[in-house]
DNA sequence: TTCCTCCGGTCATCGTACAAGTTGCCCAAC
DNA sequence: GTTGGGCAACTTGTACGATGACCGGAGGAA
């Protein structure tokens, strides 16, 4: 057994997410720049001191630093040195998904989801095009067929949210909300959480009303009142979630 | 004619950002992947294919995969290959600098700041610990001080705003804020482009009243009005920003 | 059938070499 | 002394080859 247990299976694997020696440098040398010991503007040691500084090959630095341009932290230049970038601006949002284990993580997250579908209904009842009206109903309609089928309706929950996103003539909108879904995870694990069919059916017939009052909001060009039904509707979201997970623990 | 003109001065060099081999590359397999060309969980070429494919060295090609492992858009195994992350959980939200030339683009990002701090306000009202209540207010008073001694107060500006979302009790507002605010762009040159000094201490004047009521909100514990005086706040932002680039034409 | 071993393929790391670009220094010319 | 050109050293960009670590399947042994 010369090493131990490393056919640990893939939840373990997951935990300790495989670093190796380009991580490991990245890491480091982000560390030095998010720590301030690197300035913006500042120049990093020659590919050959952090050869030496880290006890690796060029190749695990230049693929280092090649992973910390392409994160915006970092820019080269050809014949005269890294730098820190001078501007942040491309440096990314994240949500680290390791750090996404509480609930409360998963709640600070649905949070920032409403405040953004909030403004969105809002907007969209100012701005929507007829045929933007006409896919947030449709939407509307996909998910009751959904639902008719018995499907959890997941995705179409979903659909229906981003059909308001998309309709506030605000790109930003529907690129962020599909970020945010990306991490306001286990949806499914929610739904399927709920056994009981008639408590799902009731489930998602509340969730129906709840969009309904949205999409008539929005169709009826009423900013304050599209506002108040996304806030409810995502309020009740947010306590269905912590129910559930004050129930079944954390998952 | 191996190289069509690359000697062009530095601003040129600017607006095409340094196009290299390993940058292309990049560009190239992200493009396979997001057109659905590669769909999630799919494996890659093999370096030696991609090598092949895109006439480069494995230097580059590695250099290329390894940006994308760190975009979260590829994970590797040794041994097995290169596979499409199957979960995107990792993919970071982007606003492209480059792509935020027009007026319109700067706005929409102010009505994404609009929406999170419109609430990040209300939750500050409900939330704020005493300490956090003084923090508030004490950026307002920094940011009077900063006016007395005809500073722009564009720092204290952001950090009332900051002090706010960290009085939310989640920290996915301030980090977001903070994103945000890299990219909410030329307040220098908004302040700039007020030339008259007396127009300039009235401008600063009514920030300052305005931030006042926002943090009376927040003291009073008042979730509502916290919300309609943010609201109002970054409202009057956005008309004054749209005035002046009327005015000035795009910068 | 089941388990083990082996082997080819693949990524990970290392090392070297050269090309391309930058910077500062030296030195000649004025 | 100042200025300008050009050279030299240094740094990143790219290419290539070699070896190690790891995976997965083929094939053989029990």
């Amino acid at each position: 057994m010369p090493k131990p247990g490393n056919g640990a299976p893939t939840l373990l694997r997951r935990l300790r997410p495989a670093r190796n020696l380009t991580d490991r440098a990245a890491a480091d040398i982000a560390a030095e720049i998010r720590g301030g010991r690197l300035p913006p503007g500042a120049r990093l040691p020659t590919e050959q001191e952090m050869m030496a500084t880290l006890g690796v090959s060029r190749t695990v630095v230049r693929e280092a630093v090649s992973a910390l341009r392409a994160e915006g932290l970092v820019v080269t230049r050809q014949g005269s040195g890294a730098f820190v970038a001078a501007d942040a601006t491309r440096v990314p949002f994240r949500i680290d998904p390791e750090a996404m284990g509480t609930i409360a993580d998963a709640l600070n997250v649905m949070e920032l989801r409403l405040a953004i579908e909030v403004e969105a209904a809002a907007l969209a009842a100012e701005r929507a095009t007829p045929a933007q009206v006409g896919a947030v109903m449709g939407a509307h309609a996909a998910m009751a067929a959904a639902i008719a089928r018995e499907d959890t309706a997941v995705n179409e929950d979903f659909l229906f949210h981003r059909a308001i996103a998309s309709a506030t003539a605000n790109a930003q909108f529907p690129q962020f909300l599909e970020f945010l879904g990306r991490h306001v995870i286990p949806r499914q694990r929610v739904r399927a959480a709920i056994a009981n069919p008639k408590e799902q059916r009731e489930y998602l017939a509340r969730i129906q009303r709840e969009h309904l009052r949205i999409g008539q909001a929005i169709k009826g060009r009423d900013p304050a009142d599209a506002r108040k039904a996304m806030r409810a509707h995502l309020l009740n979201s947010i306590t269905r979630y912590r129910r559930l997970a004050e129930r079944d623990g954390p998952a």
